[in-house]
DNA sequence: CAAAACTACTGAACAGTGTTCATTTTCCAA
DNA sequence: TTGGAAAATGAACACTGTTCAGTAGTTTTG
């Protein structure tokens, strides 16, 4: 028995060790740069070898895709000390955006990227789901406050998070150079407070 | 003379005879299949004839990206016909998210792929800014009438091009599946009401 | 302890990618 | 017709993800 469990803790360190260095190479030079000769290169083994441990390209990223959810959800954490629905919205809300702006690769990965998203259906978006049964909970924590009363949670969620996803979005794609003058991380601070503003008036 | 005009004008039909293929391949079988291999293929010519009318492949996907500009700017003319400037802001809604629906390949290359972007800066985003300014245009007529008082117009449509663009972008890039019992179409529909029903209450 | 079985790993091979460039073909004016 | 310029070629280069026959190392069995 104890063969087999350090057979099973030597495969896991494997991955782990694969995972390593696909994370530095990503972080470092970007997704295309992160080929599977890279990686074997780092780990000083053979291209052949990680596809032992990893079925294709795609389930590396997918894991280092949940790790980053698992980054989200840890900066997540302080909100159970906000007690107050609303407030704990506008935290979750600024922690969200923070996350994308201190993590613009994972959030990419998580949010905009195909690559990990070629999975089998099974725990596809388990961690995905996890943040966004937590936006629910807390809207409907609102709800039971008064705010957006009649609105469905389901769309509202939806609308909620597309707003937050939008700025993120524009942001880690480059498309706030359609503002020369202003800052990137000015406009999603800016965009941010709007949307607060509205959120507040509604 | 003539020789040298029609020689620029096989130049320009060459020009569209590789868009033509490019984007049928693309629309067909998405950004990842149509490379120049294909591309030549089916304009019958080598690979290498390719590169004497485009400096490299990303500048073909420039060119698809700044027709997709033209379709969306195509698609906005009729709001010259809606007088009351709120009423054109939503208008101008509708056809932004109709546009990412009916053309999900185009809204990707114009507002989420990288491969686009890595231009000289020169005329990068003429069509983007021109549809920009229309939105930004917009909110200034509203504004004349009292409408979004006290909000600079530059963050203002920053924030609410964002949040069209997240309903989009969540949906080009199967984020909706987080919604597995919800129709992508209809979150995107309801997530447009409640925006609108914001924007309204602002 | 030796042989057989199993496991981990290798690296060449396959089919594909974008891009370059010496060579050939085509065109047009003198 | 010929010579020079322009256009097109396709092989070559350096990559990519992925597979798989073969080898090396470890464990189990006789």
């Amino acid at each position: 028995m104890t063969v087999a469990n350090r057979k099973q803790r030597e495969k896991e360190e494997m991955r782990e060790l694969i995972l390593d260095a696909s994370r530095s190479i990503f972080l470092e030079k970007g997704y295309h740069q992160t080929s599977i000769r890279n990686i074997a290169e780092k780990i000083e083994y053979s291209p052949g070898t990680i596809y032992l441990y990893f079925k294709e390209k795609d389930d590396i990223f997918h894991a280092l895709h949940e790790e980053g959810f698992r980054r989200l959800v840890a900066q997540m954490e302080t909100l159970q000390f906000v007690s107050d629905p609303f407030e704990r919205l506008k935290a979750m809300g600024r922690i969200y955006m923070d996350f994308a702006k201190n993590n613009k690769d994972f959030y990419d990965l998580m949010f905009i990227m195909q690559a990990p998203m070629n999975m089998e259906e099974r725990d596809k978006w388990e961690m995905g789901d996890r943040t966004l049964d937590h936006l629910k909970n807390v809207l409907r924590d609102c709800q039971a406050t008064g705010k957006f009363k009649g609105y469905d949670v389901e769309y509202l969620s939806f609308f909620i998070w597309s707003s937050m996803h939008g700025m993120c979005a524009l942001y880690c794609r480059d498309r706030c150079n359609a503002y020369p003058e202003e800052e990137a991380t000015t406009l999603m601070h800016k965009g941010f407070e709007i949307f607060i503003d509205m959120l507040d008036k509604m």
